[in-house]
DNA sequence: TGCTTTATTGGTCGCCCACTCAATAGCATT
DNA sequence: AATGCTATTGAGTGGGCGACCAATAAAGCA
């Protein structure tokens, strides 16, 4: 936590307060769980009283939300950047990130966040916004890979769904067996991906 | 709740009561979520004091995570029998069941107990024997229709593994975006079991 | 019937939470 | 340098939770 001297007060532009709290409310929210997210947990982490946060956020679901959205936005941008290089390329560095350690945080997020939905609906409209644009982003790159001869697709939103699919469901376990899984299902998302894409096996292997 | 004058007490055997919480906390966990397991809930249910559930539990940890498994063992054995009648049978029957809206309280309960598991250890440990206990009824299913020559598969236990995924992942939207995925991943269960299984597109099919 | 055992009561405690609000102090403007 | 605006403090409210425990009454046994 950043710490200072008691009754000290640093006075910011609300912009700017307001995008620190959400920043590190998404920080809290992918590391520790979103249950983690609040009032005085975030303003611990900032410095500043509570009631600061809730004055930004007179709701805490609002924050919630906005964690989820903020960490979730920023961890599309780094699996699909919005202008690929080569659907193929974009797809094998796609499935090398997702596959790796460094996605379990993710996989605990959305699991944390779409199991939480069931209580909030702040949260809900927040997640289900984020699941389609995830499936958005991932159905326009196999239609560009279609339209490049790459791939061949019939229907690239029923693809992309079910490559989700398969992700989620193999990351369903991230928690509780994912160790004693990960042989039988490590490769199912690649493997789902290039049966649906018409593609033969093996080639998004990033190897 | 079952109300009961105040004061009033009735006084039953250890084990009989002790069931009686569990299958009460089970119901509501089930029905409610997890994070609605608390002692006053359970007592409020069952018409008696808090702290009567706390001399059966003393810690609150071991109740939820009674709740789950009793909770998921039953609904394992409506699924898959444990004596079968016909490995093909079974199986249409299993994703008769899966496939229903009966089974979304199922898939919310997993999706709950997957994400608490993150926090909670003693439900970590329910939670991963049941997820092995599915897999492994699953696979003997498999094992026993391969052996009866209905099915060709070489890796019961991967099959198994990665039809869970399936449904897992098929259902991980149960809070959220389940009504816009529906069309394109209802099948995908059945689909990949066929496909693992070796039979032909259509073979689960109930109608 | 009276006695012993113990299942059950009924309250307390401390902790963490969101939410509220009057008072205060930093900063820009003049 | 004084002023006004408002971002920020600091303290308080009420609610739910697990944990704890002495007192009590129901049931089985002598």
């Amino acid at each position: 936590m950043t710490s200072r001297a008691p009754g000290k007060r640093v006075r910011k532009a609300p912009a700017e307060r307001r995008n620190e709290i959400v920043a590190t409310a998404a920080r809290i929210g992918l590391t520790e769980g979103l249950e983690c997210v609040t009032l005085r947990r975030v303003a611990d982490e900032l410095g500043v009283q509570p009631g600061l946060v809730g004055h930004y956020f007179p709701a805490a679901d609002e924050l919630v939300a906005e964690a989820f959205t903020h960490a979730t936005m920023a961890e599309l941008d780094g699996l699909l950047p919005p202008e690929p290089d080569g659907p193929l390329r974009t797809f094998r560095r796609f499935f090398g990130l997702t596959s790796s350690a460094d996605f379990d945080d993710v996989s605990k997020l959305w699991l944390n966040a779409r199991h939480l939905s069931r209580y909030r609906p702040v949260l809900r409209d927040h997640v289900v916004k984020q699941e389609l644009l995830w499936c958005r982003r991932l159905e326009e790159l196999i239609t560009a890979g279609t339209a490049a001869g790459v791939f061949a697709c019939a229907d690239p939103w029923g693809a992309a769904t079910r490559i989700l699919v398969a992700i989620d469901g193999a990351s369903a376990y991230i928690n509780t067996s994912a160790d004693q899984r990960r042989t039988p299902t490590a490769d199912m998302p690649r493997t789902v991906a290039e049966s649906e894409l018409g593609l033969r096996r093996g080639m998004f292997l990033t190897d």
